[in-house]
DNA sequence: TGTACATCAGTGAACGCGCGTTCACTGATGTAC
DNA sequence: TGTACATCAGTGAACGCGCGTTCACTGATGTAC
């Protein structure tokens, strides 16, 4: 058997990689096989070897993240996963001007969120285990209450809602005031809630 | 001066009603001109009499339904805008069933998102005026206050995360929760900050 | 150790197709007489 | 009032192009001897 099996273990994770940068940049429908496949050092006929389709590109772009970067996500931020500010340190996090400017590395939350909303099963489904994935450390980190559920979800719709609105709006001022707007709402959910 | 003024005006507007409800369900990208033009009646051709180019109806499909239905939104919903609790009326329509279903007649704000992120400078202004429209409303209804804006922009952020988590997550009974969680938290702010 | 070989990851030409846009036209219309 | 006409909204064939996918191939590789 010629080539190790890691080989072509790595050649797909540089296909998902570009993926992923290209998708977040420019959206599902708008990037082609050929760009992806330029983007990991190929060429275009070798996409079909790894992959059986675009659709199914799409959706293990989406969950590589999780896959990929368990633990720290955005460029230039700490992420301490293990201290007791979790909650606090995700929300900053993800409203940073780090994670605002690096439209490549994103969340796909943020990135992609009206292409998953269209997009088959397999999409949605891994859309959720992102979104799972952050929710489920936010509640983690309250209160038990019959409201800690709900909180995370909150949250969570103040993260992604916030970056959606300021990433979507022409004017620079206003996209910094939604995220601290947000920022400052989710603070304040998970202050009165914390454990 | 053969037809009217009149008859070109609704023509035009039978095409950006036919492309809103495509866009609304499909997205930019996805939606070609021969479909939006069969969606209002006409071929092909045409188009090009009434926009100079698919972008430019992009722009225009976004802001429509702020000229078109500036005071009752979504089937279903009735939406009192003289009353004392305009806001409350708002985020509950917002966040409502009917509004959740009803995915050609949406909020850009929830079907688009991503799309207008990726857009040019005209659909991006679009949707700022869409957003500032919404802001607007909830800021004139709370208590005059330092973080009245942010308090407005914040409720916003909540019920266009909540709503488009909703809409692009697998689970049925998760977007349900995502949807009742976004709107607990925006009544509260508005409840905390109310003239 | 060195070589012949079988494997299969990756290549790139080719396919049919639908796209955005252009343009010569047609025919329904309101107006002038 | 009735008719001839100029206008221009709308038509649909045509354009070049890039897409997703297929497939016969090539050549780099690990293995067997």
């Amino acid at each position: 058997m010629p080539y190790t099996v890691e080989h072509k273990v790595k050649t797909r994770n540089k296909i998902l990689q570009s993926a992923r940068r290209l998708f977040n940049r420019r959206g599902f429908a708008e990037v082609s096989i050929d760009e992806v496949m330029a983007g990991a050092g190929l060429t275009r006929g070798g996409f079909y070897a790894h992959f059986p389709d675009k659709e199914s590109l799409f959706a293990e772009a989406v969950t590589q993240i999780l896959v990929d970067h368990p633990a720290e996500h955005w460029e230039g931020v700490d992420l301490d996963l293990s201290g007791p500010d979790v909650v606090k340190v995700i929300i900053n996090a993800y409203l940073s001007d780090q994670h605002m400017d690096d439209i490549e590395g994103s969340c796909p939350m943020i990135a992609l969120p009206s292409d998953v909303a269209r997009g088959g099963e397999k999409v949605r489904q891994a859309f959720r285990r992102v979104l799972s994935s952050m929710t489920d450390i936010f509640e983690s980190q309250l209160k038990p209450s019959p409201t800690a559920h709900g909180d995370a979800l909150a949250t969570a719709a103040l993260c992604v809602g916030g970056m959606v609105l300021a990433r979507a709006v022409d004017d620079a001022g206003l996209a910094t005031q939604l995220r601290s707007a947000a920022r400052a709402q989710a603070l304040r959910i998970v202050d009165a809630e914390a454990t």
